[in-house]
DNA sequence: TTGAAAACTTAACACTGTTAATTATATTTA
DNA sequence: TAAATATAATTAACAGTGTTAAGTTTTCAA
């Protein structure tokens, strides 16, 4: 049974190949630019052969989303190092604006549209690399709150109001918001400065 | 000219029938469903015709966001009777969220797509209506320092931090991010302590 | 070498926003 | 009132979208 293994091998090239170009397309032309027609013509393949590799247009969208979560979670390989927690949940959240800001068109996907969760749904799949994130911030507050530097409330609550803090800054920022409180130039600071000023104010006294 | 001003008072009528049509599409469909076609068949017009009233469909997104900004501030207009700024600033955060929540189309015009930023460009004019709800903010925060119930900081910084609260829990909600935290039945309560916690967590011992 | 299965493409449908050219309808002038 | 002119609205068309059904080519086992 050598030669189903490489069929099914092949066929995971083709998938790979699908969703590199289409993230190059991404990147380069951003979200509103991609269509199934341009990303069949990077690959070299008709149209219609992409429905042969995947459900339809919202499940390679999804697929792409997944790879934003991996370079996402890179940014984040360093912070197991810092054993401060607010230090620690503090720095996740310049990785996390900084993310958003470096990578727009993935932050989008990931976190703004609605097309790969609605795949996610049809597929009947978890969101499993958005779970491991947030599992993540949960354990952080976790800490912070077992270790006294944080007034003690509900992990969930304290957890999703810091995620909808950056994910505020950085959506609002995307969507060009944000320079309607400050000029475009200050925006970036101003941005760190609230996220400095969330952390210190929550910070035990 | 009682001539022309009866024809410009036309022109404003079909107008308005336009964006009152387009705005009925919205709530009832979705902002993905509506298309310059939809319109034109409400209003009983070519699609064509709508381009002799608007520049295009942008500029049309534009004004019903305009018009959405109306809507939200009327939730707003009991606000000023309560003198606690802490208070004030906590009621205009759960009007936010509420708004939010029963107008998701609305409020993802107003807010998360991109296309009434993109006219707003074109058209080279201001963000109005925006910007009143922005002052609003701004002179609350700038009234609670004053007060002294919030620990002194850039007002610019304060504000954006809550803006960006409260626009990522809604945000985040809308596009069935805040299920993946908590349980989707328990959304809309865990929202509320969050802005809870936020409110009492910046409020001066 | 033949026959079946897998991989891929072509043609088509029903949409989308938008422009140019054309027709119909008022309004003004002779 | 009839002809000329502006204004308003429409039809036809372009270039694009996601997606499906039917047909073709290629690959591989018997």
């Amino acid at each position: 049974m050598g030669i189903v293994a490489r069929k099914e091998k092949q066929k995971q090239e083709v998938r790979s190949l699908i969703l590199e170009e289409s993230m190059k397309l991404f990147v380069e032309e951003g979200f509103s630019k991609v269509s199934v027609r341009k990303i069949a013509e990077r690959v070299q393949y008709s149209p219609t052969t992409l429905y042969l590799y995947f459900k339809d247009k919202n499940e390679i969208l999804f697929y792409c989303c997944e790879s934003g979560f991996k370079k996402m979670l890179e940014h984040n390989i360093a912070l197991g190092l810092i054993s401060d927690p607010i230090e620690r949940l503090h720095q996740m959240g310049v990785n996390y604006l900084n993310f958003g800001l470096e990578n727009p068109e993935y932050y989008d996907l990931m976190f703004i549209q609605e097309a790969p969760m609605s795949a996610l749904i049809d597929m009947g799949a978890g969101w499993s690399s958005g779970d491991q994130a947030l599992e993540a911030l949960k354990m952080i507050v976790q800490d912070a709150m077992d270790k006294g530097v944080l007034v003690p409330a509900k992990v969930e609550t304290v957890a999703m109001a810091v995620w909808s803090m950056v994910h505020g800054l950085v959506s609002l920022a995307i969507r060009q918001r944000l320079d309607k409180l400050v000029p475009a130039e200050d925006v970036e600071k101003t941005m760190h400065e609230s996220l400095d000023w969330l952390l210190k104010t929550m910070k035990k006294a």
